[in-house]
DNA sequence: GGCACCTGTGAAAATGGTGTGAACGCAGGC
DNA sequence: GCCTGCGTTCACACCATTTTCACAGGTGCC
């Protein structure tokens, strides 16, 4: 199987991210962001392309909200998920959703 | 064998939930209730879901009766099953019901 | 009536989420 | 290796939500 995804299922209507059928507890912020990350696969998502779906709007020029959410959840999908690494830094434009590592 | 539930019977027929075959002695919304969540374990379940199950309709919009007696609840189970956390609270959503913790 | 219990409400206390600034660490270029 | 810029994480203050308590109205039983 697949280290991550697979045993990830992520599911907006519920409001839930579960993993292996439990629910991650991921706040509202954050499990916006996961959703909006893993809706675009593979794809590399500016930090305003993801601040306009989860926030609305522009970011202030030095707004830090998208860091510090990715690395909240990476420290959550990171406990429920030790071996995978779903999403990627790239460096001067953003971060991508990668679910099958 | 596991933390709570497994001890825990939920007979809805029998209008009783068992604690290693001892009735709790639960008032009929709290059994509701307990019915409603127990029925869709790890599945959150948002205020107006779990309101519209047991009190038919909806919330006003600053209703705290499902809060109310989640804690109510909350608080036999604990005297029973002191271990146990069945309910899990998900901030700005709902709550869970999850057996096996 | 008097009692015991259930129910829903309001309000205070406790808990948890959010965004910000600052410190820290790492990567890439020289 | 050393700088520099960017990304990551921490700590905190503010705000929102949840939890718990006390109470008043209602119901049924004796």
């Amino acid at each position: 199987m697949l280290a991550g995804m697979g045993r990830l299922e992520i599911k907006p209507e519920q409001h839930a991210a579960l993993v292996d059928g439990r629910p991650l507890s991921l706040t509202v912020r954050e499990l916006q962001l996961l959703v909006t990350l893993s809706e675009h696969p593979q794809r590399i998502m500016t930090r305003d392309e993801l601040f306009a779906e989860v926030w609305g709007g522009r970011p202030r020029s030095d707004d830090r909200s998208v860091d510090v959410y990715v690395s909240r959840l990476r420290a959550k999908l990171g406990e429920a998920l030790p071996e995978a690494s779903l999403i990627h830094t790239h460096n001067g434009i953003g971060y991508r959703f990668s679910p099958d590592d």
